[in-house]
DNA sequence: GGTGAAAGAAAAGACTT
DNA sequence: AAGTCTTTTCTTTCACC
């Protein structure tokens, strides 16, 4: 919990999480704020870190990736994990990679363009450090991306159940 | 594959995903186009739906949201599917959803100020619809979300694998 | 940390190729 | 579709509170 964060500045993140495609006009006025000040409160909100980065969310099935596939992966000795975290970051399908504790070690997203191009991923990590691996088909979003639930930090501890 | 992407696209698209806060003129730069004729692009991409939204992507962990964990969840009967799901859409904890077709019926995304907060999340989706629940403690990214391998849409079928 | 105004930059639109 | 030019709008900075 490294940045603080007042009232105005929760609904600056709750805004930008949702859709950062915004002039600062807008976002000036949606939080009741001066265009000036919010400029100012943006920059320091991307300088601190609490917004990592603004990127714009692309419709994989829209533009040639029909399948995306989930996969809980382990990881048997150390040379093997250390093959497998090298052939994550080298096969271009897998989008994004985890590292978990639990039943399982990995946690793994792959897109494909069709059944091939996803079996030829598969097995390129069975092959290369994975060891039981677990795959399932994304089917559809039940609740798509949502803005963390934030509060501003009260000086006395903030403490609110959904 | 609803989307034809050319050569052009497919770096805007590769651009955006990375970093969506530069001006149409940078951006134009990057991709060796006019700034009109980058603006008249992506507007086409964000039409299109092959950009979904532009987002900003906020550090939990630095806003106070040290805790990920991700959770397969089955259901069992019909009844108890229902419960889940309105569950998953009621917790702001809850993040993300997905249906999934496998071992398990969905991955859930759950984020946690501390552990009496997990519990109490945990503990909510258990005792409303979920039978199995398998979770995991997130401990890193391995790999960080990546843009997605795009290719331009070629009228003989492109194929090329990493 | 906030406001308001003024200068500089970028986006939007019309027109041409 | 893309480039150029002009108009309109937003962003950014600065002086002040």
């Amino acid at each position: 919990m490294a940045v603080e964060l007042d009232e105005i500045d929760v609904k600056l993140l709750t805004q930008l999480q949702q859709d950062a495609d915004r002039t600062n006009l807008e976002l000036a006025e949606l939080v009741g704020l001066s265009p000036a000040a919010t400029l100012h409160r943006v920059r320091r909100l991307k300088e601190s870190g609490a917004i990592r980065i603004i990127s714009a969310q692309v419709d994989a099935a829209a533009v040639g990736f029909p399948l995306t596939v989930f996969m809980a992966v382990t990881t048997g000795n150390a040379r093997a994990t250390e093959r497998f975290e090298r052939e994550v970051q080298l096969l271009p399908q897998v989008v994004a990679a985890e590292t978990v504790a639990g039943e399982m070690d990995y946690w793994v997203t792959v897109v494909a363009r069709d059944v091939e191009d996803l079996e030829h991923t598969l097995t390129r990590i069975a092959t290369h450090g994975g060891g039981r691996v677990v795959t399932y088909l994304r089917l559809k979003q039940l609740k798509p991306p949502t803005p963390l639930p934030l509060l501003p930090s009260s000086t006395t501890r903030q403490r609110r159940r959904g």
